[in-house]
RNA sequence: GGGCGGAUAGCUCAGGGGUAGAGCGGCGGCUUUACACGCCGUUGGUCGCAGGUUCAAUCCCUGCUUCGCCCA
């Protein structure tokens, strides 16, 4: 035992200096490394973690994301104490679009501009840089990390299972290539999946009312229609116009053809024949809408692909990849671009403009109004999105709908509501997943083309990773032995890799290794941990990066790829708006934990209830500073009476006090372990406070002094008990709070509480979870009918106790003027009852001694939850030396 | 237009068929040797609106209002 323990503790808790010296403290003695070789890892229980690989680029780092991570390692944490051996990796997600994207922006540049290797420089720079930047934060958060697991979505072993899952995609026939209309952003340059494209903000896209003339060879009653149109710069595109079947006014003319608008204008100003366009009948048509007629484009949105795929049209397409009209017959329109706003417009492109004041000059556009919608924009941009049409790959799953939506049903989701997104999005899935994209940074497809033939010839999964643009096919063509190969030059979607975290983790692509072959740690296949314990991760996410991990699951192992999904609400700022890089609402969340510990800035994390959103209040990160001081302090009041002693040199006999408290503390930690195991982390953070506060230190601390203040009032096994209690409450609330507050217990834990136990734990955070000591009767001794809080007495105690403070304020004496006596009003069989209460409650009061009734002139007051009453008399004020 | 979630004390939120809770704030006390970053006491609410079910609704059901998000 140290000599001095009080000492030991300095007065007060400086986390700047604490903090970090237990990350690299914990680094050392490597206790959140995963061995697959520990008796909890032989005996099956392991806990694997799928969190999160953010977007490597640094500047978004926000409290926002401290919150997210830190509520999955809450639980984490959790499941360490509760024995399981715990894998828990961190992933950087530094390839794909999201990087392009940041890396253009930062530098200023765009595709096209820079050679392929410049760009992948700069993308591999920035990646090193905000990998670097993340993993301080993380470090100084406290998070119980593997470094030694960290993943990318750029390195090699990354890269080979990206590029496996491909190819066991073909060998399953998910895959095809298809030229097909994809969805487009001219911006990027690139084709996208459904899941790239999100909703604008409701704004004014003005509806065109636009004549087409009737061909006068196929009617001469009618002499045009009418269209409404919000895209009036795609009508060179029309190939045909859609009513409704049972539309009177145009459903039973038969044959009818139009002109389309502009069509009949040239270059040089020689006059042509329009083009014409036949009437088609689609169920799809709303009659109501407008005149009943609707232009059909290739291509302007969805319906447009419906139709032109049902009727078998003709494919007119008039933009390139980066959405310029092509339009060499109208010079007006010819290269202007339909995403680029036109000047001092806030509503038209400049394509748009053009095309509005050519069909007003030629007398086609009858009217404009005013009109509400949402765009359909690139989530990574906010471009509008096109529709192209080009050869992709595409992973097919339109006709999986049922068995994805069985596995999200097999799936244990927390909280549960936040399986009807992922059913939504299932049930609304309208694209197979285009997983072709027209950009540098990111996984190659292992296919190179036949020049002669033109057959895709895919690598052998052992040739893996390979890149086909710096390395030949390494054979001739299989289909016609042709040497003249070219590579796929597209690269993956990111979630082409993201979506395989759980499988990467377990590094899947070596599970067919040799048990001989010798790997580094990183590479060591580990079908151990697959499927996961958990998946952590934002609801907005559910359609991306869940749905897609669950579906290649789903495909490469037939099985779901984690037992649980935890969905973690957003930091909001202190408006409830949320926190964003784009609206420069965020806290850094670094300046937090300097100023008020890493500690602090998690107990506001573990304030918002599973799923929820949280805003940031620095108020509330105050209230963690205010948990910490007091824990500091009520451990420090401990190891004033704790100094010196050993343990078990004399028998204890518990008084009523002692024991209340000890059912309490059972109590408490049952609560938080069953919200542990419910992932509601916030329920468990509340439930240990509650007892430490309010009961721990408001309550039993007051209760006790009396009996290390004055010698002859206890006896020795009192004495002895109450030094048992302040251990075993201190060990254990320092535990409950220990995966919210892992600094400050630790901190304590090794001060304080290691050196009165005989093998006790390197550190608190491998230390059993207080339940898993012993049943929980024998947590602290206590025989099982007395442990329960009703038979302890503890609440009538503290409402006794109450009773007399509320006595004193009402005649105004402090708490520490001792009371000559205390009267109470009880009736025979509650007197008895409260008979083992009376010894703590007196002590607890500083009175002297107890009589029974009293005058009804004395100051009455309630005991609450009783039908007693307590009144009190003060000693005598003593007089001042 | 469809779906999900929220609307509870001045603020931020928890709760949940039977006297409504916490933290912060407000008010009044207390220098009681762990802590004034504290302690004690206390003040705050027709639980969004309207119906319905029930002996009993803030909680369950229906509709509405409103905010946020997701999908059209």
């Amino acid at each position: 035992m140290p000599q001095n323990l009080a000492d030991a503790l300095p007065k007060t808790y400086d986390h700047l200096a604490v903090e970090p010296r237990w990350v690299a403290q914990w680094n050392a003695w490597k206790i959140y490394e995963y061995n697959p070789q520990s008796p909890a890892a032989k005996a099956g229980k392991t806990f694997a973690i799928d969190t999160p690989p953010p977007y490597v680029s640094a500047a978004h780092l926000h409290t926002g994301h401290a919150m997210s991570y830190s509520q999955a390692e809450f639980v984490i944490r959790y499941k360490r104490m509760r024995g399981h051996e715990v894998f828990y990796p961190m992933g950087f997600d530094d390839n794909g679009l999201p990087t392009e994207r940041y890396v253009e922006q930062k530098y200023k540049i765009q595709k096209g501009k820079i050679t392929r290797k410049e760009f992948i420089d700069l993308c591999l720079k920035e990646t090193r840089d905000g990998a670097a930047v993340y993993e301080n934060l993380w470090r100084s958060l406290g998070l119980s990390v593997d470094w030694r697991m960290t993943y990318s979505t750029i390195q090699p072993r990354a890269v080979q299972h990206a590029q496996q899952s491909f190819l066991d995609l073909v060998k399953k026939g998910r895959l095809e290539r298809r030229e097909d209309p994809i969805l487009w952003c001219p911006l990027c340059a690139t084709s996208l999946a459904q899941a790239d494209v999100e909703a604008g903000d409701e704004q004014n896209r003005p509806m065109h009312t636009v004549v087409f003339p009737m061909d006068p060879e196929t009617s001469t009653t009618v002499a045009a229609g009418l269209i409404e149109t919000t895209r009036p710069e795609l009508i060179t595109a029309c190939v045909a116009l859609a009513c409704h079947p049972n539309d009177k006014r145009w459903g039973p003319i038969k044959g009818l053809r139009f002109r389309v608008p502009l069509t009949d204008l040239r270059t040089g100003g020689t006059k042509a024949h329009f083009r014409t366009v036949p009437l088609i009948l689609d169920e799809s048509v709303d009659p109501d809408f407008g005149t009943g007629l609707m232009m059909v484009c290739t291509f302007g949105d969805t319906e447009d692909i419906a139709k032109w795929r049902n009727h078998k049209l003709e494919t007119i397409l008039i933009l390139d990849s980066q959405g310029r009209m092509m339009t060499p017959d109208l010079p007006e329109l010819d290269g202007k671009r339909v995403h680029v706003m036109a000047k001092g417009s806030s509503v038209y492109s400049e394509a748009r403009l053009a095309a509005v004041e050519l069909l007003r000059e030629h007398g086609y556009l009858r009217e404009i109004k005013d009109n509400v919608s949402r765009a359909s924009l690139h989530e990574r941009c906010s471009t509008p999105i096109e529709i192209q049409v080009a050869p992709q790959w595409f992973i097919r799953v339109l006709d999986l709908k049922e068995p994805l939506l069985a596995r999200g049903r097999e799936l244990r989701w927390y909280p549960e509501f936040m399986r009807e997104r992922y059913e939504q999005w299932v049930e609304n899935l309208r694209w197979d997943w285009n997983i072709s994209r027209q950009r540098f940074y990111g996984v190659p497809f292992p296919v190179w083309f036949c020049n002669q033939c033109q057959a895709p010839n895919y690598a052998e999964v052992a040739e893996l990773p390979v890149d086909p643009l710096m390395a030949p096919c390494p054979r001739p063509c299989v289909h016609c032995a042709s040497l003249d190969l070219r590579p796929e030059p597209d690269v993956m979607d990111t979630w082409m890799t993201s979506s395989l975290t759980p499988l990467i983790n377990a590094n899947w692509a070596m599970w067919q290794d040799n048990p001989t072959t010798e790997r580094p740690i990183q590479d060591q296949p580990r079908p151990q941990i697959y499927p996961a314990g958990v998946r952590v991760q934002a609801h907005e996410i559910i359609r991306t990066w869940l749905f897609y991990t669950v579906a290649k699951a789903h495909l490469h192992t037939d099985s779901l790829p984690w037992k649980d999904v935890m969905i973690s609400g957003w930091g909001l700022d202190k408006q409830g708006k949320k926190m964003s890089k784009r609206l420069g609402n965020f806290v850094e969340p670094g300046e937090i934990i300097q100023k008020y510990s890493a500690d602090a800035l998690r107990y506001w994390a573990a304030g918002a209830s599973l799923g929820n959103d949280l805003r940031f209040l620095e108020d509330d990160v105050k209230g963690g500073k205010r948990l910490l001081t007091k824990l500091w302090n009520s451990t420090r009041f401990a190891m004033l009476y704790l100094n010196g002693w050993t343990p078990g040199q004399v028998a204890e006999t518990p008084t009523a006090a002692d024991l209340g408290i000890r059912a309490r503390v059972v109590e408490a930690a049952l609560q938080a372990t069953e919200a542990f195991e419910g992932y509601e982390y916030s329920k468990a953070v509340r439930a240990a406070e509650a007892l430490f506060w309010a009961d721990w230190c408001d309550n039993y601390l007051e209760i006790i002094k009396d009996r290390f203040r004055d010698g002859t009032a206890f006896t020795p096994g009192q004495v002895e008990a109450a030094r048992q209690t302040l251990l075993d409450g201190t060990w254990t609330i320092l535990r409950l709070l220990a995966p919210v507050l892992p600094f400050i217990t630790e901190e304590l834990y090794q001060l304080a509480i290691k050196g009165f136990f005989l093998g006790a734990p390197q550190s608190i955070h491998v230390a059993p979870w207080p339940v898993d000591e012993a049943h929980v009767a024998d947590v602290f001794g206590i025989p099982n009918p007395q442990l329960t809080l009703v038979a302890s007495g503890w609440t009538t105690l503290l409402a006794l106790v109450s009773a007399v403070r509320t006595a004193r304020t009402a005649q105004k004496i402090g708490g520490g003027r001792p009371l000559a006596a205390l009267h109470l009003r009880a009736d025979a069989a509650t007197r008895q009852q409260i008979a083992p209460l009376l010894q703590d409650w007196l002590a607890a009061s500083r009175a002297e001694q107890l009589l029974d009734g009293g005058d009804d002139a004395l100051d009455w007051h309630d005991v609450a939850g009783t039908a007693m009453q307590v009144a009190m008399v003060p000693a005598p004020q003593e007089p001042v030396a």
